[in-house]
DNA sequence: ACCGTCATGTAATCGGTTACATGATTCT
DNA sequence: AGAATCATGTAACCGATTACATGACGGT
């Protein structure tokens, strides 16, 4: 029942229990691959090891299966319920970080083209893959996914063109 | 001397003292903060931390000044040469990672325009701070430098150009 | 001489990653 | 029924962040 400084990883296990209802890791796991996963990845560890934490502290009460596979299941405490609809309420200011092995490397002079090449490959299809997601997502019923995957989009897309841009020389 | 796994931060350190020669951790610091730094950061303790690690591995050669602030030097090694080039031979598939604490918010039931007002005068402030960047780095000798920051500024435009238009409705 | 800020570092903690491992299902 | 894959988790290690702390230097 510590404090608890809560990560931008608590914030995707409370948001998910909280969109759930009741969520088992895994679910949690195949949810993350198809939304945030996309543009932010993480050992599905982590995604077992923090409603772990999470629960210690009070924000999230624990459940385990007796029979079969003796899942862990989560739901949201008043705590959890409340720290959410808090952070929710607070627009941050916080600017988005890019981490990115390949800038990297044409900063510190490795071959522009070559990279390039490269990039635009694997650029393109994530970009296939992100655009498969825009369906699914705009039929749900709250706006947030839709939006969030547009914004990964267009940095993608943006992203993309550089490259392209420069294999064009 | 032990094996070692090298993680971006390490391609920092040992691109930064291969560009300057010889350079202290704050040298680095200072280079950091004007560039990678824009879309990456992290902690000045960690450009302490680093070059140690790294000089215990024998990628870099560390000195101490005698008099005054006694700093510490670092130089480049061999293997540490090594490293860099090889490093720099093999462009990575590796995708860009986003992370943004914004676009959680966004994804999680968050007040778009809300968070697009508030990210929008961010984002239009650091825009301003990256294009201040161009002119120094079209400088360089280098032409590394000046793609990185051309890769982030479109991608920082793009991010700007969303919630632009969020904030519009 | 003093004060504020810049410079430089260390210590402790903790989240995140890597690696390992086993139990359920599904398919052939 | 056996193999392959999916599902589910634990353990250990280590890099990264937070916090603390002091020494130089520049200005008044």
């Amino acid at each position: 029942m510590d404090e608890l400084r809560l990560t931008p990883t608590s914030w995707i296990v409370l948001g998910f229990v909280s969109l759930l209802g009741e969520a088992t890791p895994y679910d949690i796991k195949r949810l993350v691959a198809q939304s945030v996963g996309q543009f932010w990845s993480f050992p599905h560890s982590q995604l077992y090891a923090e409603p772990e934490r999470l629960a210690v502290a009070g924000y999230l009460d624990e459940s385990r299966e007796e029979g079969g596979r003796r899942r862990k299941r989560y739901t949201l405490t008043e705590r959890g319920r409340d720290a959410l609809e808090r952070w929710r309420g607070e627009p941050t200011t916080a600017l988005p970080e890019i981490r990115d092995l390949a800038t990297l490397q044409l900063f510190f002079g490795g071959d522009p083209r070559a990279l390039a090449r490269v990039q635009l490959a694997t650029a393109r299809e994530h970009l296939a893959e992100l655009e498969s997601l825009i369906e699914p997502a705009g039929a749900l019923d709250d706006p947030g996914p839709a939006l969030a995957l547009e914004y990964g989009l267009s940095v993608a897309r943006a992203s993309a063109d550089f490259w392209e841009k420069l294999a064009g020389d």
